[in-house]
DNA sequence: CGCATGACATAGACATTCTATGTCACTACC
DNA sequence: GGTAGTGACATAGAATGTCTATGTCATGCG
């Protein structure tokens, strides 16, 4: 009985969108993220510990992020996620492509 | 050297924009539902064939669509696909989950 | 007659998100 | 002071869906 509203992330969308809230968000950590978007999003864009992770792993490989090791005001380690000169070109990468495909569907969608 | 400026169909996306296509153009072929999303979308969106037709299998199978044989003008094969009730109906369900991601992700990547 | 082409089709590769599970340490509570 | 809850990170495996590559078949044309 999978009751939720909220949706999954479209595939190709969810590195966009962490970039982009480590982007607004200055440094934070891998569940900070996962609220923000879940928040900014309007409760709707829910992204799971198993999507959030193998993502935040890509970003770091590429150089997109920097993740050093930390601690939250509560004590706990937690790993701080900081966009990288690369990644913010890469985010403006992402942005025009899918503004440029979500413009075409739009074309499509809408009655002209 | 794969110099296109032409875009992957965002996955999920592609079984809307078949209905939608043959929604507005009533009966039509395989290819000329490629060619139809080619060309609305502004050359953006290139439907694979290897995409195109495993996605009308799924629509018949579902009963989103029928499909006829027939003859082309020109005197080819061709298999014509047209809406059922169903499918109209799905159609409305997916257009509305759609805008509600896209807009979604909207309100991340424009800033506020 | 042979070749290019329109149209349909399938197999396999690939990328990415999800479900499910696990670990570890800190906090809080009885 | 041990035990449960929870924050946070992590990985393995399944599912999904698009693409690349390939194949077939018939028609039209040179």
């Amino acid at each position: 009985m999978r009751s939720s509203d909220r949706s999954s992330i479209p595939q190709g969308t969810l590195d966009m969108l962490i970039l982009q809230t480590v982007a607004a968000g200055g440094e934070m950590h891998g569940f900070a993220i996962a609220d923000a978007i879940l928040e900014q999003s309007g409760d709707v864009l829910q992204v799971e510990e198993g999507s959030l992770y193998p993502a935040l792993q890509r970003l770091l490989v590429k150089g997109f992020l920097t993740g050093e090791w930390g601690k939250t005001p509560d004590n706990r380690r937690a790993r701080y996620y900081r966009l990288t000169v690369p990644g913010r070109k890469q985010l403006g990468v992402e942005l025009a492509e899918y503004r440029r495909v979500s413009g075409a569907i739009l074309r499509i969608i809408q009655p002209a």
